[in-house]
DNA sequence: TGACAATATGTCAGATTCGACATATATTTT
DNA sequence: AAAATATATGTCGAATCTGACATATTGTCA
């Protein structure tokens, strides 16, 4: 679509730019609000190729399913350890988790 | 050297295996110590690939020199969390991450 | 539709991790 | 080998993160 969005939203008095510029991240904040969300999906699509519910997979990681709902919705209050460790306990590889952290560049 | 080390070792009456074997790590914990480690080693490597000292690092980080030496050591009291951080504050490519993970494997 | 399972969101006390400082131990320079 | 620099280790109050629970929302099937 290339720049078509981009000149409608224009036209029609909206101004665009990256999520990065509206809130004045550096790119470091930028690269690990990245590297969170690409985790988190990562664990997401991992539960469910295991066929797990979030209780399920709170049980194996001995949590609550309400953390296991935040770790995948990359919550705030969800710190990279704990969704490293999650991917950890169900079974993902070191090249799954580097697969991850490629889809950030 | 294959199984030369170990085979002289059992003469000598040592008992031999992984560190993995002798603390009694599940898999998990001891993918999880390896990511710590590979982490770790890389931050040392950026900075002193940066030419810089601890304490350089440090006001980057907005931590002190006390904090980077645990995180170079892979201090139990220092998460993956801040280690990633770390990384990327220096600058660290995603590409460079992916690249420790997979030591891992 | 209404019941039921799955997921999402808000809150909080206890646990963990944080930066900072003091101090010990290398390592380098003079 | 003493002084100067760099790195390592111990401790602590403050800040952040965690599991658990309550509750809301969404999705699914009869």
């Amino acid at each position: 679509m290339q720049t078509t969005k981009k000149s409608k939203a224009a036209k029609k008095g909206w101004r665009t730019g990256t999520v990065q510029e509206f809130l004045g991240l550096t790119d470091e904040e930028a690269a690990y609000v990245e590297l969170r969300h690409q985790l988190a999906k990562a664990l997401q699509e991992l539960r469910i190729r295991l066929k797990l519910t979030q209780i399920d997979a709170a049980k194996r990681l001995k949590s609550s399913q309400s953390r296991v709902a935040k770790m995948e919705a990359a919550d705030a209050t969800v710190s990279l350890d704990l969704l490293l460790r999650a991917l950890l306990a169900l079974g993902a590889s070191p090249e799954m988790l580097a697969r991850a952290m490629r889809r950030c560049a």
